[in-house]
DNA sequence: CTTGACTCTGGACTCCACTCCAGAGTGTAT
DNA sequence: ATACACTCTGGAGTGGAGTCCAGAGTCAAG
């Protein structure tokens, strides 16, 4: 499945990747056509082929991506921390804005991360208080599908 | 516009509403579809009233929102944010795993703020040596649509 | 040289979070 | 009484981020 080119770099194809990356195929090759992964070279038969690169870059993705941006976003900002190299001023405030983003949806998450705390702390006592009587608390899943929590 | 009920409460309708938060009329009907509002008492012609809780109501959607949440998990939140009143053993545990989950959020976006300065400091140095030649940088603006940097 | 597992492309489909109507009713100003 | 701005409902349409699929090609093993 994986071969050796050249004896210089283990090549595999878009299952492993997939497998690897717990994405789907169609995902990478979605992917490869927004242009936040750069097309793979191909095989004698045009089959992609990857190297270990690949995953570290798919991770990025995933984790800029759980982090709420969209893939218009994370392809500005791999476009641009790849570019660091020739740095010049737009790239040094693009750099900055996103820096700026950052600290603030920090600074939002960790007040959210306050406010369950205090939450938390309340349910607390309010269980210690009628300990005893167990309440059924229908207040999750009330009507929709079933919750991932 | 906004109407004075039994001298108690200032009551406004959707379109003041939608101003004052910023959002759409559109929006805040389909946050009502979704239950993310609760359904606003109607005037005798059918028109939805809002007192001030809307707005914060509406704000703290956004805010969820801005941070990645989904609309079924910022409904699933509230409810249970507003009954902690009675609180029971499936809330608190909801809690706790919401507050797991924040708390991941936080570490991963500290690690991307890090990862960003670097990048800038480094960016800042090669401004620093190539002093003078203003490099024009068509690093952004590929070839897409303006950017919002 | 056939079988079976894998991959290719292009297009249709899905789900989410809205936005944009049309056609009808409401409410106040003149 | 009429004009005008506002609101109502229901349904269709949009853009993002994929998923699903058909029909065809690739390739290692038997």
């Amino acid at each position: 499945m994986s071969s050796i080119q050249n004896g210089l770099q283990a090549t595999f194809q878009i299952g492993e990747l997939a497998k690897r990356t717990a994405l789907s195929i169609d995902a990478i090759r979605f992917y490869e056509r927004r242009k936040l992964l750069p097309p793979a070279p191909r095989s004698a038969g045009r089959f992609r082929l990857y190297t270990p690169d690949a995953i570290e870059h798919l991770r990025f993705v995933r984790r800029m991506q759980g982090l709420g941006f969209s893939l218009q976003e994370i392809k500005e900002l791999m476009g641009v921390r790849a570019d660091r190299a020739h740095a010049c001023s737009a790239v040094r405030q693009f750099l900055k804005t996103k820096l700026a983003d950052v600290a603030v949806r920090i600074r939002e998450l960790q007040q959210l991360e306050n406010e369950l705390k205090t939450d938390l702390l309340k349910c607390n006592r309010a269980l210690k208080q009628q300990r005893g009587k167990t309440c059924t608390c229908p207040v999750l899943e009330g009507e929709e599908r079933a919750s991932n929590a």
